[in-house]
DNA sequence: GTATGTAAATGACCGGTGGTAAGTTGTTTC
DNA sequence: GAAACAACTTACCACCGGTCATTTACATAC
């Protein structure tokens, strides 16, 4: 059974590159649990670092900053809501969406799902999009970011379209629709958070989205 | 001319508190130039107060903590809203608002009206709701906050009560009905301060209110 | 006018955090 | 076995929010 030295060097590699990805898998999940208990602002690289069961200088050999490590949670995330968005238009394009109530729900519920999976992470995609460090990002980050949000607001937005097209929703401007859903559920995401308690808070917040989604029903209703 | 020796002193202190209520309001106008001009998190103690033309212990014998700042600085932006709901109550009393659009129009703009006048204070209330400080406050501070912020859902609730009762708007829950006007505000504001450049940024946000109207009113048209 | 008390203001400092440089350890390569 | 390389760490820096001992400036009392 002999081995020729490349295929010794290419095992090697390939054990070393596993390796790398499972720290970077480890030090993102210490990441998403630190903040998750303790919020983005007051966690600590250290804390992080201690939970991956590394040094902090370890983490900035994978991670260039504790902004870089927060937007590297968000896209699973982005990607998740484009998920739900996905099996939506779907479920529309098999014609199983009989009017526009579903309609609404169904992209409402989306991108709520988000939250309901991951609510640090949601809340923290909202800080990230208040802080002033948007523009400081290095442009690939940048770039990657907005590709992934506008997909989704794409893919909002050509859902709507279907609809007016199968005369599930009246006429309405799909663009300023699309943020308008979003607005929704940032908004009253923050609001609900900052306003109840949690058990609560989920109970407000449903019947906020209900109400939200009746009126955006019975507006578009043909 | 007789000067008795308690006018003298009564004059001396007069003076010293008008002299420290201006070094007050000018550490707020420091406060918020520099909040405006560089963002919250990325202000410092030391650069308020460079531009106040104090040191930066100076500062903190007026406010205890950076977030104190912040907070004096929401106070009067919310009174701001309280002022422009009342007006519009004003308006409703009267019999001058005549059908639910405008009503809808008053009362978002009454919101919007806040965001335009300061929009990075406001921005920064919205900052502070997301933070994990607000356990960490001051209770009376806290208390204060909630109150101001409360009043302006409860004159909300109100017009839109006094809406339904004058035949304006259809049932709704007024309860989650102001809830949602205010996140609709919110996260309007919030998605298009990140998607947009400043100047298309107040089109697009004017388009996505003018479409939110338009389905709340034509939701609750009766 | 001088001594004394008091309020305002400050320079120097602290603890903690994000981030870095220099050096150590262990593995691959020849 | 030695050079080269990657992974990792110890020790450190700059900066920020916040505090403290001290000084400055003015009001008061004699």
């Amino acid at each position: 059974m002999p081995h020729s030295q490349d295929e010794h060097k290419a095992v090697c590699r390939q054990r070393r590159e596993r390796e790398k990805s499972q720290r970077i898998q480890s030090i993102l999940d210490a990441a998403r649990r630190v903040f998750a208990s303790r919020g983005y602002l007051k966690s600590t690289m250290d804390e992080i670092a201690m939970a991956a069961e590394i040094t902090k200088p370890t983490v900035y050999l994978y991670f260039r900053t504790k902004d870089d490590l927060l937007l590297s949670l968000m896209q699973p995330l982005i990607d998740d809501i484009r998920g739900e968005l996905e099996s939506v238009e779907a479920r529309l394009d098999a014609g199983k969406i009989g009017d526009g109530g579903v309609l609404f729900d169904g992209i409402v519920t989306a991108f709520y799902h988000g939250y309901e999976s991951l609510p640090e992470t949601f809340r923290v995609v909202q800080l990230f999009q208040q802080r002033d460090l948007i523009g400081e990002l290095r442009p690939e980050i940048r770039a990657a970011l907005d590709d992934r949000g506008r997909i989704n607001f794409d893919i909002c937005r050509r859902l709507l379209t279907k609809g007016m097209e199968r005369g599930l929703i009246g006429p309405v401007n799909v663009h300023a629709m699309a943020d308008l859903i979003w607005a929704l559920v940032v908004g009253v995401i923050q609001l609900e958070d900052f306003k109840g308690d949690e058990r609560k808070g989920h109970r407000l917040k449903r019947k906020t989205f209900a109400l939200a989604k009746r009126l955006m029903a019975d507006a578009l209703a043909l």
